[in-house]
DNA sequence: GTGTTATCGTAAAGCGCTTGACGTAATAAA
DNA sequence: TTTATTACGTCAAGCGCTTTACGATAACAC
């Protein structure tokens, strides 16, 4: 969009010049009452005149100046790849909930696998924001950034040390699914991983890998694809290994997400592979449409609502206390259907 | 998020006037070099001396600041119902696409077949917005929406009149569906609307109704499913009609959205109906989810990409000319998949 | 009565940037 | 040479709000 003067007048904006006016005070005072800063300050008379005045009118602080007046805005930034994936969707709705009706929720979407440029990152920190939200921040990313705001890391295992981050139980919930893959006798499993390389996707393969090994199975191989959002290049990368795994006796496959299971699906599908039959296959999210393949798919459900809830939280916490913030970790829990059975 | 002061330090904000100091020159020229508006104002001597300082100090305009002595932030707000939908992921993708990164996106969520409040709306406008986006805007909320703005509508057919409004070619897509059955000789079709209430969905319904009227085709109900996002309850509503459906001889169902007919597809293969052999079932968005479901989901494609696009060059044509904007409709295609075949 | 404390109000100094008005010098036109 | 024009720069007045510092008044104790 070009950044073009405006050929739309604006319309004459209420200020509370106008409203201390009307309640016969002054603009210090109405700005104490909408603010909530009266203890102390302001008569009861007063605080009801100005009430008056502001309904009146219809008054609302205007954020642009109290902002500059503030030195920090009441915007929340949320940085993520990409938001085409459902998960995101329920992410925001968490970020939403808890963040109120008082803060704003601006995006930064940058593309699968990518970061803001230090450009983009200096745009963002023009904007004064009330705080930053992160998911899936690589090392350049954090680095750029100043420390303008206080931030917080999303699902971002490993990045304990570098900012208050919020992650999932991922070794409750993979534990449990490969208990439950063992339960069925399967011995090889195999995993199909993510090609975007976040800490995330790196913890889970991890915990796939020695999880198995712990329980005396066999982990066999670590093929990736490249989307999260486009089960198609899980399909492709399935139909690529699969000859490989079959050879060597796989019998179950873990998927990094449901998305890339879903790939997995349709392929096996296409090859006459019969899931659970011939493979059991798994994935992570628990996304609504995971209900409605066909077969239904076991999963590791991420709470994403949870996600977004416990980020906003450990911000305010880091408002509130400048030590340091731990947040708890976000169950990751086992959702047994059709693909295993 | 409570709105308790910070107690975290902000660093020192790098400001026009070292850059200016550190140039020689006066702010204002500063400003004028940053925003490029430097003809017949500022020497190229003075230009290179300013964004020489610029860079060494790694200045940026702060936003705040700038919006309010400009009276407009660099702010455009996207006021959608819910997210958990895929398909908004891809009008966001292509909003952000076209707003480049001068502008920043800012989300307003409100809940599924809801508006934002009149408060909520105040909130938005006192962060001096360049624009509003608004898919699926009530009547309520028009009315509430104070001129402070420019607006566009997103999929919204119906309301040109009330605002800019960039729509989707749904007749060509709806024509080409029914066409479609009418080839595969289906004579009677049920259609499974949305209960959500939106222009778009009530234009679906109607084109579809009279659309099989003028190919001689029976329409034959018209039961509501809850959600856009939640494909169970087009499940449920598919239980409750089929036996009806099936008594008068319903052969293709056509459902408002693909989520939908996930739903449908789910319930169909729970109560043994085939489907494209009993039912022929279709969709609307081609969700990525629709080519790996079982089977594969005959459905008309709305680009959401494109519909992010238009919408933004809707806002910036209006922001260049006062005139009544017209923005073209979006092709709507038909994707034939197994479940109609 | 005086000194003390608590309560309440407001003036005014910013926050950092944009922009119209104005001044000066250099160049062109008369 | 005088006058008009053009090119550059800067001043300073905001934009609308927050907050500190200060004064004024009232209440209270002694």
């Amino acid at each position: 969009m070009p950044r073009t003067s405006a050929a739309v007048p604006r319309p004459r904006r209420i200020t509370a010049a106008q409203v201390a006016e009307l309640a016969g005070t002054s603009v210090a005072t109405v700005s104490l009452v909408v603010n909530d800063k009266t203890a102390g300050r302001v008569s009861t008379a007063n605080i009801e005149r100005v009430r008056a005045a502001v309904d009146e009118l219809g008054y609302v602080v205007d954020h642009t100046a109290s902002s500059l007046a503030r030195g920090t805005s009441n915007i929340v930034i949320l940085i993520a790849p990409d938001l085409s994936n459902p998960f995101y969707g329920r992410v925001i709705s968490g970020i939403k909930d808890e963040l109120g009706s008082e803060f704003q929720l601006l995006l930064s979407i940058t593309g699968e696998g990518r970061n803001p440029s230090a450009a983009d990152v200096h745009r963002l920190i023009a904007l004064r924001p009330a705080g930053i939200l992160v998911e899936a921040p690589d090392d350049a990313f954090l680095r750029d950034l100043p420390a303008g705001a206080p931030l917080v890391l999303l699902d971002a295992p490993g990045r304990e040390t570098q900012a208050v981050t919020v992650n999932f139980d991922l070794a409750h919930g993979i534990n449990a699914l490969l208990d439950h893959l063992a339960e069925r006798g399967h011995t090889r499993i195999g995993y199909l991983d993510s090609r975007t390389r976040t800490e995330t996707f790196e913890l889970r393969r991890i915990l796939v890998e020695t999880g198995a090994a712990a329980r005396g199975m066999e982990y066999v191989s670590r093929p990736e694809a490249a989307s999260l959002i486009d089960p198609d290049a899980a399909a492709e990368a399935f139909l690529e290994h699969w000859p490989a795994w079959r050879e060597s006796g796989v019998t179950a496959l873990v998927c990094a997400t449901d998305s890339h299971a879903y790939g997995v699906l349709k392929a096996a599908r296409d090859l006459g592979v019969r899931v659970p039959e011939d493979l059991a296959v798994t994935g992570f999210d628990n996304l609504p449409a995971s209900a409605i393949v066909s077969p239904a798919l076991t999963t590791v459900e991420l709470p994403g609502e949870a996600l977004g809830r416990g980020a906003v939280r450990a911000l305010q916490a880091q408002r509130l206390s400048p030590e340091p913030v731990t947040a708890p970790l976000l169950g990751a829990t086992l959702i047994v259907r059709g693909s295993t059975a």
